[in-house]
DNA sequence: AAAATTGTTATATTGAAAATAGAACAGAAT
DNA sequence: ATTCTGTTCTATTTTCAATATAACAATTTT
């Protein structure tokens, strides 16, 4: 799986690399009970520092996507076993629907905008 | 209109000023038209910076939300003349999509958090 | 059993961003 | 004419992002 980091970008670093896990996921390129690289080894991959994956790592925690063995590494959660996000899910989509709709969008357009972005993701190449 | 700002969020004070200007449109507190206050009276009235209250409204902006009128103030567009942005939408949307996907939640439970969403934003009350 | 690898923790430094503060300017509104 | 507007400038403080080492303890590998 390839990962692309944009050192310019004004996304930070280890946001870049959360969103690009996620999304390597969601597309099958990853699956639940395979284990991430080492927090060294995919530093040294990327060419960044250790700490700023393990940041990540910690992000991707919290949000309940993996979980972390101390000492050993980081595995992919599969879904039935992450927790009700529903709350946080509505919290961090709130902003972006609301600007959709002041941009015009209604909401049959919004609806076509994800069903399109999920066909994307889940309709692998 | 009521903005509340917390101080000790990680999220930015700007975006959060940001954010909230934008739902308070999506809810039709606010209409294409309408001036928004003057960075200073805002700012006084929020408790925070003339600057930081600046910056938002240079975001809003950069999102072609509203027209800043030099020497004069700011003003909410109209959908109609607000340049396409359904490509930045795409690229603001696809993380959450994936987390989402990630997560467990299938397309249909995804249109339905869209869609409680807009119903919570555009059901006024 | 010994060596290598793992995530963790700690400290330190650099650079950028966020936020505040004060001041001054020129055009607009009243 | 006075006030108010957004703009611009400089400056400071604080926080965050990122890097850099280093050391620790437990797990894995050899």
């Amino acid at each position: 799986m390839i990962i692309q980091i944009e050192p310019q970008s004004d996304v930070p670093i280890y946001t870049q690399l959360t969103n690009q896990i996620i999304e390597g996921i969601a597309r099958g390129y990853m699956h639940p009970g395979d284990s991430l690289p080492s927090v060294r080894a995919f530093a040294a991959d990327l060419g960044v520092n250790m700490h700023t994956v393990n940041k990540s790592y910690h992000e991707l925690e919290k949000k309940g996507i993996i979980r972390i063995i101390p000492k050993s590494g980081a595995v992919i959660n599969s879904p039935v076993e992450i927790s009700n996000n529903s709350e946080r899910l509505l919290e961090e989509f709130k902003p972006m629907i609301a600007e959709a709709l002041v941009l015009g969008l209604d909401k049959e357009q919004i609806q076509e905008l994800v069903t399109s972005l999920i066909q994307d993701i889940k309709g692998k190449p």
